[in-house]
DNA sequence: CGGGGGTTTGAGTCCGTTCAAAATACGTGG
DNA sequence: CCACGTATTTTGAACGGACTCAAACCCCCG
């Protein structure tokens, strides 16, 4: 799978004044000479799917900026053991965990899409939190949300099953991946393998084929390759709610 | 089961200054004067075994800081499932993930032993954090750790047998809870029940006690009640290094 | 001595895993 | 454009670890 760089990534020099996610990301708080700063000391690099952005052990040089594509996070313990913790889309900023607690990165990042995105190295990070102590608490509050967010996956994945967890990733990734067709259906193209999916679920891809079969029976969705078909998004909520209708 | 407040905690109006974890904790880079700050405004709260200390859905109006005692962190789902998803002790902080990120708590913090802690309300951790840049870096470390962690947590519930998850928490709770006998046995003596140990390890109580079981039949551990006695660390350490002595 | 919550043990079941093979998708080279 | 080799996905069958339900046991306290 070949992408040619002038396609999927016509601007080939992108400026933070411009940049379409500046009033979304960590960095909006900047005043216009921090972000000069910042405009001018990044470093714009661009990833083919599969490729690592960094990789588990790393040193954290610095913290990315994921301009467009998806990047997924992966860990892996002293056993060979790995698992998909999270995703990063277009606007939002990876390593930034590692870069505060740690000298090295503790997941890998992988690019799932065409990827590109800015690197800011440690020295202008510290001079920017320096001179703008907003900046460190827009980070504050993004790793709080990342820990609630890490915590309540852990709940579901000891909790729920895997035909329920499958269910939750979908609502997940509608929002992002998904658009409604004229007649009500709601189409969803998945960023992820089926390997990476259950990698993110804790748990196996003969699983996740046999989960997706029995929503596909159960007509929660219908699924060919990376394509999901959701007719009724009702359904789909009544998967992941047990006890809707319970009346006392 | 009672306990005097005299008896366990004898200093009722301890002051920052000479707070024995006053260079462990978040606050170490204040100065005199913030300290005096935090000093005059926090509230001293105490907590007997089972009470909470604040609940999930509770405004997040403050950071409370352990003096003394241990508290569990438990986090609730819309179907009533929950999960241990951390402890703190003396000398650590809670509830400043959920101060930072919402309006609202997103878990319970109950006392598993008797506790002793300051509260510090949000208007004060504003000003301070105002005043005081370095402080948000302070909790920016503590909370990317945290977010380490549960990752790792992450990885282990969903690759680790039960057995295995519990020799590591009997590895993570030596060094606060356990000691050293004359002869080198190590014994530990467990702050959790049985029940709370499964919720932290995303199992039930039963499958702790048979897990449990299989550890003492292997040697590798005594159990009563909620007393360990392990006789040989390098067992337990094998419980956990599954390859440890694979010669290619 | 008699509750009552927590813990342990037992038996049966289920969900997810493992191992293996077949089917499908994909990128490459002819 | 089609044929081929490889990687991913799906399906099948058997196994196993953890769950559920239930009863017995314990221990702490009243």
């Amino acid at each position: 799978m070949l992408y040619k760089p002038t396609e999927s990534m016509p601007n080939q020099n992108p400026q933070c004044f411009t940049c379409q996610w500046r009033d979304r990301s960590a960095w909006c708080v900047l005043n216009d000479e921090d972000l000069g700063r910042l405009n001018s000391s990044k470093v714009v690099r661009t990833f083919q799917p599969g490729q690592n952005i960094y990789v588990q052990g790393d040193p954290a040089n610095g913290v990315y900026c994921v301009e467009s594509g998806a990047v997924t996070l992966r860990k892996t313990d002293e056993n060979g053991n790995a698992m998909v913790v999270g995703m990063a889309h277009a606007g939002e900023a990876i390593g930034y965990r590692d870069f505060f607690s740690r000298k090295e990165f503790m997941a890998t990042a992988q690019a799932v899409e065409p990827v590109r995105l800015c690197f800011v190295n440690r020295a202008l990070v510290d001079a920017l939190l320096r001179r703008n102590p907003a900046l460190g608490l827009r980070f504050l509050v993004r790793i709080s949300e990342d820990l609630n967010h890490a915590e309540t996956m852990m709940l579901q994945n000891s909790t729920l099953s895997v035909r329920t967890r499958v269910a939750h990733l979908l609502l997940a990734l509608k929002d992002r991946y998904g658009e409604v067709e004229e007649d009500g259906t709601l189409v969803i193209r998945l960023p992820l393998s089926r390997q990476d999916i259950a990698s993110m679920l804790g748990t196996r891809p003969e699983t996740i084929s046999r989960a997706i079969h029995i929503l596909e029976e159960s007509e929660v969705a219908q699924f060919s390759g990376r394509q999901v078909r959701v007719a009724d998004l009702d359904i789909l909520l009544d998967e992941i709610e047990p006890y809707e209708a319970f009346v006392e």
